[in-house]
DNA sequence: GAAGAAAATGATCAGCGTTCAAATCGCGGC
DNA sequence: GCCGCGATTTGAACGCTGATCATTTTCTTC
């Protein structure tokens, strides 16, 4: 073939995200392949690599659009519940239930590890940040006489403390526990740290 | 060839373990073959899956070999610190040393997903429930009014929370936040967690 | 219609996990 | 001493993977 120009450059690269995310979705990062996302999108593998300079670039962008997602979802959920504490609960177990929900493309975000060199991703780390920050202003309220450095470090504490208990759901490594529901887990957490922070800052 | 019986079954096992280890100790998961392991020990592929059923069984018995390494590991650091406290955040703080010196070890027990069917491996869950009963332990002298119930339930979480941080950190997801040693955030999580729970019940 | 630029292809390469007919070897019986 | 049988090990083969790039096809312009 040639040029058929049906499609521009920046479509192509619309068509393959689509692709790939739904490939995701549906068979997890052990069933992705270039081929099957080509073949999804009507082009060849070849072309695949005029748009993307490898899998690990067309992976990356692929997180990014699920890192989006779940954060509009947090944010739908941040808005339910009044009181800050609930509200920050009520965040957490979203979190975990997007997780699971999304298991496949939520996965993807941690399981497709990039090399140290590559840490610098302005894209991830950006959203990475902007989660933080979502969780630093709904702990905010809770600790009014937190200094900003004060409230940084105890967001990143805190929502790594979520996402522990929600990695380990994910992979089943709470199974030996025969726990059912995390949701009272995510809960004393959120609680506990909280209340811990609260008595150690007076 | 055929049968030269230099080494038994079980000799032949332990070395394609010893292969694999050190194989993903110097390059990683992704760097990990079955090819590579067979060349090491000095057969051929066909005969690694006489030992082994197929490559995640390989992998999973690695990854026993780990956990029991931590745990080990963690019993040393534990046996230092007098005050109970004290003895936890070190516990975390060990954790999270030997996720860092082990990072592809450690890396392949997080990594090497497997499917929930296969989620009752019995090696495994032991190895599971041992580390969340070792913090357990080191976490009751804190929590004396506790009952069992919810002294599981606090280790459980607590646990969680550290390997959160740990896998964080592990996987470059901290760096937008320039944060150079996480022992600080450790430290931070054993202690608010416990002074919020102690806070909790009386 | 011809020529040149742009776009898309797909054969190709090296590697992977896994299988299994075939080749090889050790040993008991003659 | 050697033969044959069963236990043991091999390695070619299959279908898949990510990645490359000379080749082919198409569109645009003259």
């Amino acid at each position: 073939m040639g040029r058929r120009n049906q499609h521009s450059r920046e479509e192509q690269r619309r068509m393959a995200l689509d692709a790939a995310d739904a490939l995701v979705a549906a068979e997890g990062l052990a069933g992705f392949s270039m081929r099957k996302v080509a073949l999804t999108m009507g082009y060849t593998v070849g072309n695949l690599y005029l748009l993307f300079s490898n899998q690990d670039d067309l992976l990356a962008e692929v997180s990014l659009r699920t890192a989006d997602a779940m954060y509009e979802y947090l944010r739908g959920v941040a808005a339910k519940p009044k009181a800050p504490l609930e509200r920050l609960q009520a965040i957490a177990a979203g979190y975990i239930g997007f997780a699971q929900k999304h298991s496949f493309r939520w996965r993807l975000m941690f399981e497709h590890y990039l090399p140290p060199e590559k840490w610098d991703h302005p894209g991830l780390n950006a959203r990475q940040a902007a989660l933080f920050e979502f969780v630093e202003e709904h702990l905010s309220p809770l600790l009014p006489d937190a200094s900003p450095k004060q409230l940084r470090t105890a967001a990143t504490a805190l929502w790594s403390s979520v996402h522990g208990l929600c990695v380990l759901s994910a992979t089943g490594k709470l199974h030996w526990s025969g726990l059912k529901d995390v949701r009272p887990l995510s809960d004393l957490i959120v609680r506990a740290f909280v209340a811990g922070l609260r008595e150690e800052r007076g």
